[in-house]
DNA sequence: GTGTGTCAAGCAGAG
DNA sequence: CTCTGCTTGACACAC
């Protein structure tokens, strides 16, 4: 079982997400960009073995305009070297990685250059951990997409079309089960026509649901991953953010939520991802939560790590830094 | 420097 | 029809 959250550190001083506008795309603009993100998610997974947070999504900006038009560079060739440096260090930490294409990727659109971009978009994401040496448990999570009014005819095209993906992406998507479209028992239904992983997320399956309780359905969603293909099933966890609009994620972990939480599990193993408002924060305290229950090893005993290396004062991030202060002590946060 | 409208892209539902 | 939310803010220009 890892742990793991999304995308932002809000504790440290580098983004993963620098871009610029499409009107000022240039390959200047584009080496400067790739080179600060890549070398701030380098910084963030050390930042994350460092405390024991072994899972990870990252953001889906890494190549601004990666599968756009626009973007005619050989980025795959020029950044070689320092993708292939990120996955092997995923690698010898044993860390878990996924990204999470936006919401433009729909798969079961009817419109042919809908589904045509939204596989470029997979295709580009998916190239990113074939460049880091990265296997097919390094999964592309994705939602079925629209409903059309034809909730039959939505699922059979999302079959058709996953069928019909190139292999190096077909083996990494999976498919969440979202809160207003497809809850879990549509998404069976795809797995059964398709084979596809079905990544559970709690919160969307309280939202909408046809009545499975919390054991069952964790139990069926990581019966549709394969175990040596696949690796341990994954899951997005989060809870009602009290007293606002239904669906809306909490600003931070509820303990004794999430302790509940687990005692559904029955033993099953997932990794775990934290889409919780205040990030790493709230996964660290999942995490010591799971060491309490021996679901994950003590943190080492010996002398703490650092929890940052020195910033690159090169990169355009570097401003950022300024903008919002490191706020993170040794002693406060494990 | 700070404030703020806008940014490649889809879809559904609320108001 | 317009606005919002969705895995996540950052850019770019006005002042």
């Amino acid at each position: 079982m890892r742990i793991g959250y999304p995308c932002v550190n809000e504790a440290m001083d580098c983004s993963a997400a620098n871009t610029f506008r499409l009107a000022s795309y240039s390959e200047e603009r584009l080496l400067a960009a790739v080179a600060a993100n890549l070398a701030c998610v380098r910084r963030l997974l050390e930042w994350n073995v460092a405390q024991g947070l072994l899972f990870f999504r990252l953001g889906s900006g890494i190549v601004p305009f990666g599968s756009h038009a626009v973007n005619t560079f050989a980025w795959q060739q020029h950044f070689a070297a320092d993708f292939r440096q990120i996955g092997d260090y995923i690698k010898a930490n044993n860390l878990r990685v996924s990204f999470h294409p936006d919401q433009f990727v729909v798969l079961n659109s009817p419109s042919a250059d809908i589904v045509r971009r939204s596989i470029e978009e997979l295709v580009y994401q998916g190239s990113m951990f074939d460049l880091m040496g990265l296997d097919s448990t390094a999964k592309l999570q994705i939602h079925v997409g629209g409903l059309y009014n034809d909730r039959e005819l939505a699922l059979s095209r999302f079959a058709t079309v996953f069928d019909m993906l190139p292999a190096a992406v077909n083996r990494r998507v999976v498919v969440e089960n979202d809160d207003r479209l497809f809850p879990l028992r549509d998404c069976l239904r795809l797995h059964a026509l398709t084979g596809v992983p079905i990544l559970f997320d709690n919160f969307h399956h309280e939202c909408l649901n046809h009545g499975e309780p919390m054991p069952e359905a964790l139990r069926l969603a990581a019966g549709t991953w394969h175990p040596t293909r696949d690796g341990v099933p994954m899951m997005d966890y989060s809870s009602q953010a009290p007293d606002e609009r239904k669906g809306k994620h909490a600003a931070s972990l509820v303990e004794t939520q999430f302790r509940q939480f687990l005692e559904n599990l029955h033993g099953l193993d997932f990794d775990i991802m934290l889409e919780i408002k205040d990030k790493e924060a709230s996964a660290l305290r999942a995490l010591d939560i799971l060491r309490e229950h021996r679901l994950v090893p003590a943190a080492p005993s010996g002398p703490a790590p650092p929890l940052t290396l020195p910033p690159d004062p090169s990169a355009p991030a570097a401003k950022a830094a300024r903008r919002r202060p490191q706020t993170v002590s040794p002693a406060g946060n494990v």
